[in-house]
DNA sequence: GATGACCTGTGA
DNA sequence: TCACAGGTCATC
């Protein structure tokens, strides 16, 4: 399930693999996948005979920057195109035929070239490939980054008051608003919740000075122990978030709603 | 602001 | 056989 941490996982891949390397052809088998108009044609003689030149991530959007191209094209560009990459649901980026944080497990037969939504070849034989069973993710050209909140990896209290302190919705929605705040998901909000002892159903608004530093804190802290854990599902709340669960801090069994129409497991003793 | 559709693999 | 998972977008 691909949040910010399994985001940055892909991006840090891209940036010492894939970086500097001519792209020669690229496959989109997939137009659904394609968005904003954008077809297999166009991306291929956009990107052919350019390089990705950065990887830059904002919230789950991946933003691959390429040079000018050494082709005919119109002199002065300083650059190319800048080529977004959304993991959806199910999405992972495979270099070389490595996906990041799981070396060994594509050396297995989990392996389904009918989910090879869009590959990258480049010149030197290697390959970049999205791969998505469930078709949830997508590729467009210069994409809207403004349309994303502030990163989530940069919250303090000060932008999280201003991003979501006078917002009317549970603060599971508001966290996980990708305009608001970028890059939260489920799990992720679930978990720090549950970490901050904030109860998820409540509205952002109500939500004190002391809350909110709270909340802050916690965001920045839980980002960083599950990156170095391993990802999204790595969390302390993560084994027992299912029917019949108990907190892990307090064994109280633990309540499943739906907040923010999403599946939200909690626990009611201690968030409040 | 809230809800459902999109899509399909997984597990009960 | 079918509910469920979930990021995002259109629509209510």
């Amino acid at each position: 399930m691909p949040e910010i941490l399994e985001v940055e996982e892909a991006r840090h891949l891209i940036e010492t693999r894939a970086l500097d390397r001519t792209i020669a052809t690229v496959d989109a088998p997939d137009a659904w996948y394609l968005k904003r108009g954008l077809t297999g044609d166009v991306i291929g003689r956009v990107l052919s005979g350019r390089r990705f030149t950065a990887a830059r991530r904002r919230g789950k959007l991946l933003l691959l920057d390429t040079d000018p191209g050494s082709d005919a094209r119109p002199a002065g560009d300083a650059q190319g195109p800048t080529l977004g990459l959304h993991l959806g649901m199910t999405g992972r980026v495979l270099v070389d035929g490595t996906a990041a944080g799981e070396p060994l497990l594509y050396a297995s037969n989990r392996e389904n070239p009918a989910w090879h939504r869009f590959t990258i070849q480049f010149r030197d034989g290697g390959r970049l490939i999205l791969r998505d069973p469930r078709r949830l993710g997508a590729v467009e050209l210069d994409p809207d980054e403004d349309r994303l909140g502030v990163d989530a990896f940069t919250v303090n209290a000060a932008r999280l008051r201003a991003a979501i302190g006078n917002r009317r919705t549970a603060i599971k929605a508001a966290l996980m608003n990708q305009a608001a705040i970028a890059g939260l998901g489920n799990l992720l909000v679930d978990e720090i919740l549950w970490r901050a002892g904030i109860d998820p159903a409540r509205s952002a608004a109500a939500l004190d000075r002391t809350e909110q530093g709270r909340l802050a804190r916690t965001i920045s802290t839980t980002l960083r122990v599950l990156g170095r854990r391993g990802g999204s599902h790595t969390g302390d709340l993560m084994p027992a978030r299912h029917p019949g669960g108990f907190c892990p801090r307090d064994g109280a069994p633990l309540r499943r709603d739906t907040v923010g129409g999403r599946t939200t497991y909690w626990c009611p003793v201690h968030q409040r």
